[in-house]
DNA sequence: GGATGTGAATGTCTTCACAGCT
DNA sequence: AGCTGTGAAGACATTCACATCC
């Protein structure tokens, strides 16, 4: 019996589409879960996940061997699996910068909880924002990042602070410890090679569906 | 003298990869430009888009040559250029579905609007929404929105609405004549091969960051 | 029978390296 | 001399196709 290796030890190096899809075959497992499905093939969770079946395997191959040749995947099962080899077995702690209005969107946004991303700060610097009852937390003063990202040993800062100051945020976030970042400021960042770094940048997504449907290209 | 070509014909199909970085070499353009700074070098668009000036040089190769041996680019060449290849010569006309959290904060991102993404309308199916004023808008209520999607021409739709509602809505914006959509719904979307669609989701981002600290794996 | 797991083949994207202009 | 533009090489990702096992 072939033995799956175990999910933080996955063979080779991991491309960042397959983190993606697997991320997407998560979701798509606990929607199956959710409704009883018991088990799912690569067929279905790649028709259903946008790729193909031959795809599906192939990333999940890379981590180990988790269906039954003839019958599928246990949806219960290779959820969990999924979730090992994302780190989702944990609690994150995630600090969120930049109370305006994406930071106040990104806060009230459920499926980070669902997933285990929990909020355990917010910062800002406009002193009119400091104080704010957001939740059940305090919208603290800018000045306080560093101390209590260290205090609070946190995983993950969200940065959503306009362009301009992006690049401070960050710098000092890493200074504190943080290894991993998801940016939403319109900006590129410069980070040290250990930190993961993640952008949201809705204008290039927007000048890409420009370009795909202005003039009429093949694609 | 080499001629450019026309920028509305790549030599080739051009991979999203490209198009994207070509979006944030335009950024970096229009920063470059505010500062006066005349001329730059795929070096320089290089170090801080994050990328090699051979890529950079590839990147541009395929709609035509526009630097200069020696030289470097010129930036209000250039950038003029690069509108002109993502089509953002042109106004265009969005629409928001979703008057919620998300929906509200995209409203306000004032880049949109600087690079020419006007947003015309806004739907909800909430009634407790409808009617509400954003801006110089009214948000109007769901029913309304195959009709006015086709009336005020609405090229591109950003879908901001419950997981369970954004298929429908796609459906009929399709149905309605849209041939670009940007979904924040946390689902994947079924369209025609026509409609271009891109993905904003947060959480498989998280999910990758979540990867790529937990354990100790080697990048 | 039916779907997985996976080498091999294919396809795509990136990097190299240098000829060719300015 | 300096930097672009670009074929060719190399790296990487996807798809094929089939042996393997439930």
């Amino acid at each position: 019996m072939k033995k799956a290796r175990s999910p933080v030890e996955p063979r080779g190096k991991i491309s960042e589409s397959t983190v993606r899809r697997l991320s997407s075959y998560l979701r798509l497992l606990h929607e199956a879960d959710a409704l009883g499905q018991e088990t799912i093939s690569s067929e279905e969770l790649a028709e259903r996940g946008g790729t193909t079946s031959a795809q599906v395997r192939k990333d999940l191959s890379f981590f180990g061997s988790f269906g039954k040749r003839g019958l599928g995947y246990s949806v219960p099962e290779l959820l969990r699996e999924i979730e090992g080899i994302l780190g989702l077995h944990r609690r994150w702690r995630v600090a969120l910068v930049g109370a305006g209005k994406i930071g106040s969107a990104l806060f009230s946004y459920r499926d980070f909880q669902r997933r285990g991303f929990h909020i355990q700060a917010v910062f800002d610097s406009d002193p009119g924002k400091v104080g704010a009852s957001w939740g059940d937390l305090r919208v603290r003063h800018d000045q306080e990042m560093d101390r209590a990202i260290r205090e609070d040993a946190i995983d993950i800062v969200i940065v959503a602070v306009p362009a301009e100051a992006a690049q401070g945020v960050v710098d000092r976030v890493v200074g504190a410890g943080v290894r991993a970042i998801l940016n939403f400021a319109p900006t590129r960042l410069r980070v040290p090679e250990s930190v993961a770094l993640r952008y949201v940048d809705m204008t290039v997504e927007l000048e890409g569906l420009a370009y795909a449907i202005s003039g009429e290209r093949l694609r």
